[in-house]
DNA sequence: TTAAATCATACTAAAAAGGTAGGAAATAAA
DNA sequence: TTTATTTCCTACCTTTTTAGTATGATTTAA
């Protein structure tokens, strides 16, 4: 039931970068430096993010990474998700996953269905924005 | 962010001893049979369930378990940290670990606190009577 | 041309998950 | 009282995941 520093970790990279927006690309030395990550752990979780089109690269001399929308427009589901892996208590919720033969028999799995809704519908919810500067947290809601 | 085993085969476990609540002390090697877990396995998962007193053993021939109160009075939170642990997403949450030094500056804390509390509460509304027979969940609430 | 940055692949070590083995202790029934 | 059947206890093993590292190629502004 926990979660990895993975997600933890790339969740303060976002932060980080949002913080910094305006300095243009940031480079990854700054981050890591910043967050007290390993550059290179830092720099694996990072192409995560790349990957999941979450964060824009530019390579070469005064490279680094920047946003790709505003930070308003981010959920932290998308984050936790590009970084962690997807969200389901059990595989079996998965449609990627082989399809568990006692599942209509089972007691448990649509209990197991409520609780990926609940979890996912609240860090949808999460504005990365949110989480940003000396906000509070819920002070200001998603698309605002 | 997976549940484990321990606690998905804890709590099926439960499951199963509820539903044969009225046979007199029910054997580990008829709920592993059911339940499609080794033996082996199945002992050390219910070790933990003894230990945290959600289930009461008798030794000797004729031995087995029994609830130790009634499966209304269960919530899944307390055999989910029965048998997974603690429901804590992230380990600076709980008091028993060391002081995060970051913890005054961080920027997601309260989001993971309140997430634990939103899982913590939805595991604690649900009765083990609630997914037992042919009840399809939420039909009786706790305390009924 | 070069320094500074990301990109890519591969690898390793430690921890956790998942599961097993063997035998001691208790107890009801033969 | 013996025996079969059950739980209890400690220790161990294997596999998978997590966390992190190493090396070098590629890109690009200065």
């Amino acid at each position: 039931m926990k979660i990895s520093t993975r997600g933890r970790y790339g969740l303060r990279m976002m932060i980080d970068i949002a913080e910094h927006v305006d300095d243009g690309p940031i480079s990854l030395e700054a981050i890591a430096e910043r967050q007290g990550i390993s550059f290179k752990y830092a720099e694996s979780i990072m192409r995560s993010l790349v990957k999941a089109n979450l964060v824009k690269s530019t390579r070469g001399k005064t490279g680094g990474y920047c946003l790709s929308k505003k930070t308003n427009k981010y959920t932290l589901e998308e984050i936790l998700t590009a970084t962690e892996g997807d969200l389901y208590p059990i595989d079996c919720l998965s449609c990627a996953k082989p399809v568990c033969p006692k599942q209509d028999k089972c007691k448990a799995r649509k209990m197991w269905a409520d609780y990926y809704r609940i979890i996912k519908d609240y860090f949808s919810s999460i504005s990365l924005s949110s989480l940003v500067g000396n906000s509070s947290f819920y002070e200001d809601g998603l698309g605002i």
